[in-house]
DNA sequence: GTCTATAGGCAGATAGAC
DNA sequence: GTCTATCTGCCTATAGAC
């Protein structure tokens, strides 16, 4: 796929437009204005709005795919794992932007089930990952926890999804190094 | 204020349906279908869709902080405050819903600013008291807790508005239970 | 306070020329 | 692949009768 075709353009401009301002307040206007051709030619790529959604989400998914697998090679321990994931997200803040999931979220109940399967399946694969990287770093020693990986792993998704929104409500800021903190201390504690 | 005026059921209304489908999914349409009065109406009372955000947030607030009152003047210990805080989220978790700013933090940089900052202010009020329960908390022993009361409140709010947001992507469930749970390890770990 | 009627604009989408 | 032209419908908002 080249970087430069006209669909990726759009879905990059979508994306944008999504984290900048929801699903419901962009239009193909906007996409068409941002991309330099006519609205009609948008339909050609992807034929409804939903079409661009879904294919959005499903990159946005590959996306995650990808950069977790690049994670797991470059990194050793567990918790300079966590941290590289969590840097994803401080990259959304300090963009000033959200989750494309949690963007969507609120818009949940005008999507097609299968934007809302994509959401899920986002979230989902961060979780289980989240929780691997813990509980292998239990076991290696590296963290000291005594609860259930998956409780930690589904607070700390939690709180970089929330962490987003506070702090564009904020702003700006730095509220997720606060987050990742408190996160690395609630695990060395037990 | 008596709870059967129209202006009452057109804010109920807009509430339900933007933490349903998101600010910029509601229309004057859908509010007048669900009140019972022609859209012309309802810009009697609310003579444009920002005025009604911003009426709506106004009470959302006035709300919160009544609700705080009220959690200040029946609870004594420190973090039954803290877990009654935590119900008023849990509540909304099993409508199904997500918080009022967190969806319009979505649609946020096509709000007016007035609503900005009344999505700031919300969260900020929260915040605070949060904060300030768990200082007291540690202060009377109550919560064992050595990182700054600020911090953790910051996560702990983030966790509660993205765990709202998790929860309704993984289509229902009681994840806010479980951040609940890790919350409270984290402070009485340290 | 609520109504009917209507304005003016934008939405997503289609047909067909090039 | 992109264009012009056009459709239909919904949006917010206003004017003025009741």
């Amino acid at each position: 796929m080249k970087t430069n075709e006209t669909a990726t353009q759009l879905l990059d401009a979508a994306q944008s437009l999504i984290q900048e301002r929801g699903y419901n307040a962009f239009s193909y206007k906007d996409l068409a204005a941002t991309v330099g051709i006519r609205t009609a030619s948008i339909h050609y790529h992807f034929p409804s709005k939903s079409d661009l959604g879904v294919a959005l989400m499903e990159r946005y998914v590959q996306d995650l795919t990808g950069a977790l697998a690049a994670i797991d090679q470059k990194t050793r321990s567990s918790k300079s794992k966590l941290k590289s994931f969590i840097k994803l997200y401080t990259e959304t803040e300090r963009r000033g932007a959200i989750c494309l999931c949690g963007s969507l979220a609120s818009d949940r109940e005008t999507l097609p089930p299968s934007l809302q399967k994509a959401i899920a399946q986002y979230l989902q694969q961060s979780e289980r990952w989240i929780a691997e990287k813990i509980q292998e770093g239990v076991k290696h020693g590296e963290l000291g926890f005594r609860g259930k990986p998956a409780d930690a792993a589904a607070t700390l998704l939690s709180s970089l999804q929330g962490g987003l929104i506070l702090s564009r409500a904020r702003g700006g800021g730095s509220l997720l190094t606060t987050v990742q903190r408190v996160f690395f201390e609630t695990l060395e504690a037990a």
